[in-house]
DNA sequence: AGTTGTGAAATGCTTCACAGCT
DNA sequence: AGCTGTGAAGCATTTCACAACT
């Protein structure tokens, strides 16, 4: 297994995106794939695939192609979704109940154990998901004791540091931030980044048009 | 100005960054900034900053640094936020409605302009952010005439094509798919992915716990 | 003195080309 | 024959080092 900090992340999203599909391929009773059709079914080129899987030793049949129900297993142990994780939402606003209630995260032995806000009028509050909105005051270490949380910051952007804080001294050391707010993270810790705003933009720079008249 | 498919995309994404940033220090008054002060409001190192300003040409004073408004003005300019972009969602689901509630995108010059679905029980329907939910068979040339539409793709994975393609036979030919499945777009045509579920599986990667007891 | 702007080096990632397995 | 696995090449992006400017 190489270290864990040599990994391409672009290889881990890819990763995930295979065992997405494999998922899907194997609830369709495919019993045999080709590292072609993995790649069409993520949009990646073939090389692209066989290329990630030789990274961490994944392996096929020269001439056949991959089981999908082994080759799912072998990216899970990758991921580490062969264990259960806990997504901790800190701020229950759109985005964050939105996360709450989306369904698609048990595929990935994710699941959103708790959402946290400040605001009094939200506390104790049932939202989609089935979960009951909680006080910040409450994120202790005792939240997610020897678990496997991940934190999923959805915070006004002012707040976003703030939030974070009271995530790493919970012992919640991984988190998503869908701020726009760059977040500073003690030793150890790892924060990603899910603004999609600057998505947006990029999209808007692609205007055809390349004249504009100004007033 | 370069040829603009020859632009970076991490470029692209931090100009955003830098444009956000921009935005709020001048809110707060802010005169001059160095490239390490932007750098470090993005999380950002300085040399990358002026990199990314010096491939579009953008100019700074050496030994004083930036004008926040200027500097703003030109970013605006080269990611063609000098110039107003609708936002078309179609999917009115939960991050759907989460999107067109959304009110950061004004500062950007995006503005959501449609929500469409195809559910007879929500057509008609008025949401967070003021729109009222359209029958996604409404959605015409006439949704966008002359105007600079961006999709947001926000129905499920397996009506993710399906969508895409109205959108494109509408002539909007820029969509952010936030679902997990690939978009195969006609030519001229560009998509984005903006998936956060592998965003968190990246994160399950880093699990600091490296064995697990199976079963 | 302090900060910008940029070639050149270093690193990281993807694609190519093909040897090797079944 | 067909598909995998992987060094080597190629391309993209980041970082370094420093000259140039105010
Ligand atoms: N909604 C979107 O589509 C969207 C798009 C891009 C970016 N974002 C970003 O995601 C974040 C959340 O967006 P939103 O639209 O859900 O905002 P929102 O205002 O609907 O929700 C924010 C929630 O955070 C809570 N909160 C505030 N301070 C808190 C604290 N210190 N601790 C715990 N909870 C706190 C608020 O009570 C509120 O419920 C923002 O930073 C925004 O910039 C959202
Ligand atoms: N909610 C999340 O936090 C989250 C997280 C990760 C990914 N996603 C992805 O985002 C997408 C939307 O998620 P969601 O949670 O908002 O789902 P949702 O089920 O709440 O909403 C989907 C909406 O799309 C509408 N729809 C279905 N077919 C349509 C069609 N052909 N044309 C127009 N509208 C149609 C449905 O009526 C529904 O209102 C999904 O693909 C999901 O995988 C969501």
């Amino acid at each position: 297994m190489p270290e864990t900090d040599r990994v391409p992340i672009p290889t881990l999203l890819r990763l995930a995106c295979y065992y997405r599909a494999l998922v899907e391929q194997e609830q369709r009773g495919a019993r045999r794939l080709s590292s072609s059709e993995i790649a069409q079914l993520c949009g990646i080129s073939a090389t692209q695939v066989r290329k990630d899987f030789s990274f961490f030793g994944l392996g096929g049949k020269p001439g056949v192609g991959y089981d999908p129900a082994q080759l799912r297993g072998q990216i899970a142990r990758v991921l580490k979704l062969d264990r259960p994780h806990q997504i901790v939402i800190v701020g229950a606003g759109r985005l964050g109940q939105a996360l709450a209630a989306y369904g698609g995260f048990g595929a990935y032995n994710l699941q959103v154990s708790g959402v946290f806000d400040s605001d009094p009028a939200k506390i104790g509050k049932r939202i989609g998901g089935g979960l009951t909105i909680q006080d910040v005051k409450k994120l202790t270490p005792k939240t997610c004791p020897g678990k496997r949380c991940i934190g999923a910051l959805t915070v006004p952007a002012d707040q976003a540091q703030r939030a974070a804080d009271t995530l790493f001294s919970v012992g919640i050391y991984r988190i998503l931030n869908f701020t726009p707010a760059p977040i500073e993270a003690p030793a150890g810790a790892i924060v990603r980044t899910a603004a999609f705003t600057p998505e947006f933009a990029v999209l808007a720079f692609f205007d055809k048009e390349t004249h504009y008249e100004h007033d």
